[in-house]
DNA sequence: TCAATAGTGTCTATAAGACACTATCTT
DNA sequence: AAGATAGTGTCTTATAGACACTATTGA
């Protein structure tokens, strides 16, 4: 292991104190090729150095003491993507020993969501690239990043409230349609469109407008506005961290 | 605010390094008293050094280099309570600049989950007490203590699958009686009896055993055993962190 | 007109709660 | 026998899904 360059060796790691960093999966949706569902997509990062060099990792980088983790999160991927999320939300810390080979690193993992209009729309950066959720190039990621991902998507398939963040992935007002695609890309299978809609009005978490989107080849549909009602506790303010 | 002992100026601080602490809300279930509803309770430490000195805190304290996170709570759980809980999960990071008056701390909060035998069962030590989750005594806590309390109540109550956590908090064998008294504490309501064993039968988590509790003045309940299914991806191992 | 999606009505299966009832222990 | 909790049966109501049906647009 310490024959690579970089590397410290073991007793030069049990002197250094942990790293502290932020890393972020940031989930946006884009409309299905040719009548498939809609699909979730992330943009991910290519490692230049070591270690794990040319890898795709998780947008992140280091926590300033003078910042909170909420602000070094949405900092870092504002500097690596160009990116402001609808959402920001922390999923986990990940702090096991060996998770990075060369120095003891201590990661919190943040979770964002993009509004429609953001997806595709990093800046210009030939180690930043956009993957659909399962395609195989992200199969593997640098360090435990992949294990990071898949915690990302089981939370969020296991969130009791989908109405709060399935908004976010949309813009201000949203067809049901489309916030039905939002659904069936998270829980990954299609739903009905008429149950769906009565389900959602009953809950009453979002309102009609008076507006419809034209231009399809079909009745024009309504468009709708999210009604939110009060956050979770500890929810972050994906602009001031 | 740097008048007090051994508090640091605002530039000392922005030159140290963040400190990685774990703290751990412990919770536990005794029975109500005078056929009230059971109530969860915990062990909580009095501070006995600056800052908030006097006050009580989560037990907690320092990760550190060569241990997992999960193993530092552990750890500092043993060492300040000599309690070894049947379930430990990560909560939640806290990192706001200002929670420690005296240094940038990073807090890790774990939660952990005692069986019955355990309640009350600490180390003899004046400075170590338990508490029902709602004395008055604990409104006020070290630090942000109080709000990593409520949170863990609040993460505690809107689990999905309760039959997961309400078993750690009883024995290897229960009565269904004792379960819904777990219920109760964490949902604080009652529960219909009838309804409550149907519920929980049909879910296949528990399985029935041929023993019988005696001794009370009324027909003797029935034994029930847990039986699990697959943990959550990042449940931590609580005898190894 | 047709294709396509919007949106409604209604039936059914399932789950949750209310509550009356029977069973079996200790004192 | 009395008191207490264990445990069963059944009715009502709310909800999720299946699916047939009508409505309104662009081509």
């Amino acid at each position: 292991m310490s024959s690579v360059p970089g590397w410290a060796n073991v007793e030069e790691r049990r002197n250094l104190p942990p790293a502290l960093a932020v890393s972020t999966v940031i989930l946006g949706i884009r409309e299905g090729k040719d009548g498939g569902p809609d699909k979730l997509c992330l943009p991910v990062v290519r490692r230049v150095r070591q270690p794990h060099a040319g890898m795709w990792a998780l947008p992140g980088g280091p926590v300033d003491p003078r910042e909170s983790l909420g602000q070094a999160a949405g900092r870092n991927l504002a500097e690596t993507t160009g990116l402001r999320p609808s959402y920001l939300e922390q999923l986990y810390t990940f702090g096991d020993i060996d998770r990075s080979p060369t120095h003891r690193l201590v990661t919190i993992a943040y979770f964002a969501l993009l509004n429609a209009d953001q997806v595709g729309a990093t800046v210009q950066d030939d180690n930043v690239a956009w993957f659909d959720i399962d395609d195989p190039q992200i199969a593997q990621m640098a360090f435990d990043h992949r294990k990071i991902l898949d915690y990302a998507m089981w939370r969020l398939r296991n969130k009791t409230e989908y109405g709060q963040i399935a908004h976010r992935l949309l813009g201000e007002r949203f067809t049901l349609a489309a916030l039905r695609g939002v659904y069936e890309a998270i829980l990954g299978r299609r739903l009905d469109p008429a149950n769906f809609r009565r389900t959602l009005k009953s809950t009453a978490s979002i309102e009609e407008t008076d507006e419809y989107l034209a231009g399809g080849q079909h009745r024009p549909p309504r468009l709708y506005r999210y009604v939110g009602h009060g956050p979770d506790p500890l929810e972050v303010d994906p602009l001031h961290g």
